[in-house]
DNA sequence: TGTACATCAGTGAACGCGCGTTCACTGATGTAC
DNA sequence: TGTACATCAGTGAACGCGCGTTCACTGATGTAC
């Protein structure tokens, strides 16, 4: 305990007088970070399938039944390990987003796009665990919720300034029955965009949850050259914004 | 065994004179199914990393070295599994395009994007075997090659009957690089269909995968409502129709 | 300053479970002479 | 027709493994008097 807080160095006794209570707060914090980062290392080696808290507790130095004291149980790990993996995946998004040009709309779409694939090839079991096939016999709680719509946030904050750039959205008119069907969607988008360009802005990130996930799960393999596939993604998704109206040029 | 030939009635010694080898030899295959449909309903149950052949050998009343008389091992028996799924949903494709009527594109494209949407619903452990997150520990052999092409070849057999229909496909050019990433895939194609529309062709793929994922593995919980996902998958396949060029009418 | 007590991170053994795979075997059936 | 032999589906025990979770405990540290 002591030894890692000595070797992170976050120890100061000069500013403020540093209590006891505080030093075990903050060890107990450090040892949950470390339980959570040899999770996140389990998961990337092993999968969601087969993670398990017996391993955890040996990557930390630990007895099995230790970790007890950090983690109420297997499930409480693996939603840990989701929300931190929406949140990495949407931190990425945003910071790649913010990046760009404002006023560069096609470029601020790519962006996003480029950085969530980028993301998913450094974090393959990162991405499969939240938009992969289901862990059998676990439900994913509600506050996951939160976490997991930080880049679809950015996709209508992305439309919604587009149409206030003046840019030609879709807006053909869509029926009763579709509009029902879309209703969440429609909430969640606030009036942002025409209920055409909701619909269509939806399946560009369905799009882009598809090809991404294509890529990693293998399914291209003797399809597009995994020397091209970087630049086919691109190609990827400059069709996309032709198909959200964004931009008229193509390559 | 005997029971079993009895009870599905196979048995005829009217015709051809029935040999103890024809008895052994139908015996046999008929295990090998029985356990090959224990193993799929356990896939529906567990899902693939819960597939265990103790639980196959129980399932078909054996005790669990028996099973290695028919199946080498695990691993082959998920081999074999991954091969019916692809050829199930494939042949579930197969026979829904082929009830269209062979002059509306638009809806050969439909019955394809529906079928396949069908089948996963109701087979979602197959769908995610198939194309959900690979199971850890498993590399999927060349052989599933040939069963995973059926629903591509359908989509380039419609392309190309598109095209002698003379339906206007996408036809800009696409740029060396491009067309290079592109190669096993225009290889496949073998000049059905111009560039970018083999390119958009994949990409209707890509999106059908996506789809129908994201409806099987949640994603689309509070998004879309559950009584509309079909009607919204339509729209979809409409959008996705449009892309290709393969009709203009939109709902 | 010195001692009794409380806190709590981490230990170690145990429970009961399931897994893949191997191996020597039994016993029913069919075949050859 | 009768007997020795071969085949092979299925048995049962075992090996060695890993898992989640519980529980009584040790021992270091800090606190109250």
């Amino acid at each position: 305990m002591l030894a890692i807080l000595w070797l992170t160095g976050r120890v100061d006794s000069s500013e403020s007088t540093t209590t006891a209570d505080d030093v075990r707060t903050r060890a107990r914090a450090e040892m949950h970070r470390a339980i959570l980062d040899a999770g996140r290392r389990r998961l990337a080696s092993d999968g969601a399938a087969g993670l398990s808290l017996r391993a955890v507790a040996r990557d930390v130095g630990m007895v099995s039944s230790a970790v007890y004291r950090y983690v109420p149980n297997r499930d409480a790990l693996l939603t840990a390990l989701i929300i931190e993996s929406y949140d990495a995946l949407g931190a990425a998004a945003e910071e790649a987003e913010r990046a760009a040009d404002r006023d560069d709309i096609p470029g601020r779409w790519r962006a996003i796009g480029r950085a969530s694939r980028e993301w998913a090839l450094t974090h393959p079991q990162e991405w499969a665990l939240v938009y992969g096939s289901p862990v059998p016999g676990y439900a994913a709680p509600e506050d996951t919720i939160a976490a997991a719509s930080r880049i679809p946030v950015l996709l209508v904050a992305l439309l919604r300034d587009a149409r206030a750039a003046g840019v030609a959205l879709p807006d053909a008119a869509v029926g009763r029955g579709l509009r029902r069907s879309m209703g969440p969607l429609l909430e969640f988008f606030d009036g942002a965009a025409p209920d055409e360009t909701v619909l269509r802005g939806f399946m560009a990130w369905t799009y882009l949850l598809g090809s991404v996930s294509t890529q990693l799960f293998g399914q291209r393999h003797n399809v597009i050259t995994d020397d091209g596939a970087a630049g086919f993604f691109d190609a990827e998704l400059d069709r996309l914004a032709g198909f959200l109206g964004l931009d008229a040029g193509e390559r």
